[in-house]
RNA sequence: CGGGGCGUAGCGCAGUCUGGUAGCGCAUCUGCUUUGGGAGCAGAGGGCCGGAGGUUCGAAUCCUCUCGCCCCGACCA
């Protein structure tokens, strides 16, 4: 491609309004245009990058045995009625009306459209297993669009979806995906780790997330220094054995005055014991049903896992005034002690002796309480959000570490919650009919490019990874009215575009200085400088974006030296 | 949805408090010089100051309403 004819304007600054910096990055190198909040244009060199990864993505996909296809991105609101999602998933989901006012909604996932064009096509077990993908533009009306087009509401997915017979074939299915997804990201250069997830709103029994290590991540994850266990936050768990106290012997069971001390922090205070010796007790209401949550007073509640306690439902603090009726006392005063309520404690309550709780009356705490002599704990769950440095779960030594992610990718094993609402059913050999079990596997196209961006980039602009790089080469002549330099720069252009490698000829009349922070800025791998200094010599300079590496090549060897750095990198 | 902020030339911004000729930088166009890290000089074009209503002799500026965008929070494959 030519630079003076090609459809690409940098810019040297861009609106305040871009905070990270792979969106900055995006502006500045004529990638993306906002066209409204979360909606982006993909402009040419954005729109390179975007096909690597497709590339890469089908590749692998199809080379773990998945075929392609493409759903539409409308879909009739029917479907959604038989998941029972049009109802539960809220306003995420765009919903429009067709000029018969018949609903419709614009696809933010697939599964009921995958679910119906498997059960009209698939009837026996002879045709499973199955893996279907697309790549597709979604859209989900996101409260908060943010960060470009890492979190737009309209955005470039691939979706894949596994039906299989059993368990342990659908097991086989998501193993392949997990390691389709490691090539995947391996391929884009990129650093991530694969965590156990929260299997959220699409439900189904376990799941892993693709995360990229960055700091403007939004996920929390977190992982062992010592073992393979790496989980985001919302089910990131300890050892809780580990993690308790020694026992004390018990004490006797003790009523103390502590006026107007409310918080964790004002009652261990006034108390004179650390917050790991509280136990607080929080009263949450879930389908007008109560129950009190008792976590250790230095922990911190975990939203995602407080709703799996309560079988998925959303689960809130009692106001004030339930608190009263339930405990009898304002809220700050809440124990367990007396409660006719369902009680249920974290895992990090576990083996606590001697402490502290609230009395369930005014200015009036508990010391020396003890679980089984004073009160029952009907379960333990895992609720609290772990912390820094606590001991992991999985292994006796290692502790974990809290890390920023970017989630890229997501797989889950589904089970029959689609197969089973939608029918999807097969006939097995014994010929009875039995529901498919279904896996699905996204990830995230324009985040991929995005996440490549903030993990690869410098003071003077983007570093892309050669597989990922909109242009592998650029060739820069110095000086466009120089006869000899533009006759190389042309054969240079045309050797290597015949190799197959994809090179930007910038031609512009522009000074050297221009060129040189263009193609720093846009990231190309690899630059080519043609002047008149190499060229008393017969050579070009040969310079690396990454690692800034010069080298002087004659000419003639130029492009087949670009080709052998290409072949090495892919 | 709660709190805060911003809409002025293609882009980035000042001007608004205190009403009186609409400005700066980048980009664009012309000419000359320059040519290995975003060139210099001289000149030029480009604005319904987000939209509607109001106050005023006069509104980018004050008032009311509205639309859009951003940040924090809540929310979220």
């Amino acid at each position: 491609m030519r630079r003076s004819s090609m459809f690409l304007y940098t810019r040297k600054e861009v609106s305040s309004e871009a905070d990270v910096v792979s969106h900055q990055l995006m502006l500045k190198a004529g990638m993306i245009d906002k066209l409204a909040a979360g909606i982006y244009t993909l402009l040419p060199i954005g729109l390179m990058v975007i096909e690597n990864v497709k590339r890469i993505v089908k590749e692998e996909m199809d080379r773990a045995g998945a075929q392609e296809v493409l759903m539409p991105s409308v879909i009739p609101a029917e479907l959604w009625q038989e998941s029972g999602r049009w109802d539960k998933y809220g306003k995420e989901l765009l919903r429009i009306k067709d000029r018969h006012d018949r609903d419709f909604c614009y696809g933010p996932t697939h599964e009921e459209v995958i679910t119906d064009l498997v059960r009209k096509n698939v009837r026996s077990y002879r045709q499973l297993p199955l893996n279907l993908y697309q790549i597709q533009t979604k859209f989900r009306d996101e409260i908060r669009p943010r960060f470009g087009i890492m979190r737009g509401r309209e955005f470039i997915m691939k979706d894949a979806y596994s039906f299989d017979v059993d368990d342990q074939s659908a097991e086989e299915s998501y193993r392949i995906m997990y390691e389709a997804y490691h090539k995947i990201f391996k391929r884009c250069g990129l650093n991530f780790r694969a965590v156990e997830a929260d299997t959220g709103q699409i439900g189904g029994s376990f799941s892993h997330e693709f995360m990229v290590l960055a700091q403007s991540g939004e996920d929390a994850i977190a992982s062992c220094d010592k073992c393979d266990y790496a989980a985001n936050m919302e089910k990131a768990r300890t050892d809780a054995k580990r993690l308790a106290s020694k026992p004390e012997d018990n004490k006797g069971l003790e009523s103390v005055e502590t006026p107007n001390k409310k918080s964790v922090e004002e009652v261990t205070a006034f108390l004179k014991v650390p917050a790991g010796r509280l136990v607080k007790t929080l009263i949450f209401k879930s389908d007008n049903r109560f129950a009190a949550i008792l976590i250790r007073g230095d922990r911190q509640a975990n939203e995602v896992k407080l709703k799996d306690i309560f079988a998925g439902n959303e689960a809130v603090l009692a106001n004030e005034e339930e608190v009263k009726k339930i405990t009898a006392a304002p809220s700050g005063f809440s124990g367990p002690i007396g409660l006719k309520i369902d009680i249920i404690a974290d895992n990090s309550v576990k083996g606590m002796t001697n402490f502290v709780v609230g009395g369930n009356k005014k200015d009036t705490h508990l010391i020396n309480v003890n679980i089984g002599r004073d009160f029952e704990i009907k379960q333990f769950a895992d609720i609290a959000n772990i912390e820094d440095s606590d001991p992991c779960p999985l292994c006796d030594k290692g502790h974990l570490k809290i890390d920023r992610g970017i989630e890229l990718g997501h797989i889950f094993k589904l089970g029959t919650k689609y197969s089973e609402s939608m029918k999807a059913y097969y006939t097995d050999a014994e010929g009875t009919e039995k529901p498919m079990i279904m896996g699905c596997y996204g990830i995230g196209v324009g985040r991929t490019m995005a996440a490549a961006i903030e993990q690869n980039h410098d003071e003077n602009g983007i570093v892309w990874p050669i597989p990922l790089a909109p242009f592998k080469a650029t060739v820069i002549p110095l000086n466009t009215n120089h006869e000899g330099i533009m006759e190389v720069a042309e054969k240079l252009y045309k050797e290597l575009t015949e190799l197959g490698i994809e090179t930007l000829l910038d031609d512009r009349e522009d000074r050297a200085g221009a060129k040189f922070k263009d193609a720093d800025l846009l990231g190309i791998p690899i630059h080519l400088i043609i002047g008149e200094r190499g060229l008393k010599e017969g050579k070009v300079e040969l310079k690396l974006r990454a690692g800034g590496e010069k080298e002087m090549v004659p000419v003639d060897a130029t492009a087949a030296r670009v080709k052998a750095i290409i072949v090495e990198a892919i």
